[in-house]
DNA sequence: TCGAAGATTCTA
DNA sequence: AGAATCTTCGAA
């Protein structure tokens, strides 16, 4: 299975109380405070998982929330694991894409940098505009306009609106595929 | 050990 | 708008 990331949030450390890495170390966040590159997926509300990768060098937490992806192969698989989902609404949220895509806590702190099970990789994309906003679903840093989507795009979890939306700004940056 | 909250989703 | 559902974490 393939698709196309579309929408993604930061988090950081002691300096973003939205971060599962806000108060320090603890079980479930550590491969935030570990090597880049790697899978961070922790379960949450009682049924979802979520699906981040870590950005920071080993020891500062930092991670991307993949909050939606295009499909782009594999699309029957995806429905077979989403049953009655129309595309659409396949994988646009965090906790759909993971079941889309059969990712459990099985992946934790997987290298998403190297061809495996599941990791990410450059591919041709035409030009896009990155739109920004407010995080979603947290209760605290709504100051931050740390979430990122492909402005347009059909595929974006559908809470556009949130408070603090911007039009587009930001580059044309390659956006890149999970696998 | 216990209670509350949660980077959500689905249904009514 | 509200329930479902259970893990995680901090406080007691």
């Amino acid at each position: 299975m393939v698709g196309k990331i579309v929408e993604v949030e930061a988090y950081r450390g002691s300096d973003d109380p939205a971060s599962h890495a806000f108060r320090g170390l603890t079980p479930r966040n550590a491969p935030m405070f570990g090597e880049p590159g790697r899978a961070y997926v922790y379960f949450t509300y009682g049924n979802h998982y979520c699906l981040n990768i870590t950005t920071r060098e080993s020891g500062i937490p930092g991670a991307v929330l993949i909050r939606a992806i295009e499909p782009i192969e594999g699309i029957s698989a995806m429905v077979r694991l989403r049953p009655k989902v129309p595309k659409l609404a396949l994988t646009n949220g965090p906790g759909k894409l993971t079941k889309a895509l059969r990712i459990d806590k099985s992946l934790n702190e997987i290298d998403m940098t190297k061809h495996g099970p599941l990791y990410v990789t450059k591919a041709e994309a035409g030009d896009f505009e990155v739109g920004r906003s407010t995080r979603i679903g947290i209760a605290a840093g709504k100051d931050r306009l740390w979430r990122f989507y492909v402005f347009g795009n059909p595929y974006v979890s559908q809470r556009q609106t949130a408070e603090g939306l911007q039009r587009p700004r930001l580059g044309r940056k390659e956006p890149e595929r999970v696998i």
